[in-house]
DNA sequence: GGTTTTTAAGAATAATATTTTGTTTGTTTA
DNA sequence: TAAACAAACAAAATATTATTCTTAAAAACC
């Protein structure tokens, strides 16, 4: 894609973020423009990588995912490779869907899903608290999210 | 849906989280069902709630969000109807894209793009910090993020 | 002002989704 | 055990949508 994307990418974007399956004719008719070029547009922004994947989004707690959290992770670096060694354990552990490392106090924040308390004493002893180079670590359980949007660029 | 979910649903969810615009023909060839069943699984899923949306993913980083952050807010409670007066607040603010009532230190932890370091400035000097039941905060930037996955189910 | 490039529309074709119908499978009940 | 019922599936027909191709219009460039 040699030049930026204009309103219409932007649009087409948006739409996608918050319907990832609506098809292209509603969303040529949603954009204003015939089904062809609409196609066109929409696999230059998947060439491009403006657009990385497309995913449906369930719902955890139907799915006995009922307890959601964070855990920020203090490493401990008298260790080698502490950061890499880390990063290693953490990918092995399934209850783990998201792992940023972050500036601050701790050194990674985690975000977990699990079934019940139990559930979540069980990685705690188990696998957390088990990564060698981890010194400290602190929950926060989250009691409800009330905000959730995908990204929509901000221009326009 | 009356019973519980098989192991060809729980595959399908994998499926469908994993690229949410499989066609339904692939998907049936995947789950090994003709496409008929095929959809009518899908559909109950949906109406089950299961499912409850499909996105697009976008790159953030392409479209001028090179800075992601989360954000521990903690919140002054000398006030009347602190939560709510925060929640308004925050919803109106577009950088916020998850905003979490969490137990801990911090009351709330937000997910918060833009563009660069000034307009991460312009967010806490013209926003963040002027929402009056807000007492203390402190930011995490994300340096990278090494996992960002799908929930899927823990059975099967 | 003419030329090139880009973008879009329309029409034809291909692929897929969806519905319908009938069959199989499994379960309950007498 | 057999009969009746319900649920799940497959196959085929139809409807809808995606995709490609060709042509026209618009925009950008020189």
């Amino acid at each position: 894609m040699a030049a930026e994307l204009d309103k219409i990418d932007f649009k087409i974007l948006k739409l996608l973020q918050e319907n990832g399956r609506i098809t292209n004719l509603l969303l040529s008719q949603e954009i204003g423009l015939s089904p062809a070029p609409t196609l066109e547009r929409v696999r230059k922004l998947e060439m491009a990588g403006y657009i990385k994947s497309y995913h449906a989004l369930v719902d955890e707690e139907k799915l006995g995912l009922g307890i959601k959290t964070f855990i920020q992770i203090q490493l401990d670096f008298h260790k080698n490779n502490t950061i890499q060694t880390f990063l290693d354990e953490v990918n092995q552990i399934k209850e783990v869907t998201e792992c940023h490392h972050v500036t601050g106090q701790a050194d990674f924040l985690l975000k977990v899903y699990v079934s019940d308390i139990k559930a979540y004493e069980r990685l705690i002893m188990d696998k957390i608290s088990k990564i060698s180079v981890v010194k400290t670590f602190q929950t926060m359980m989250i009691m409800s999210t009330t905000k959730k949007e995908p990204i929509v660029p901000l221009e326009y």
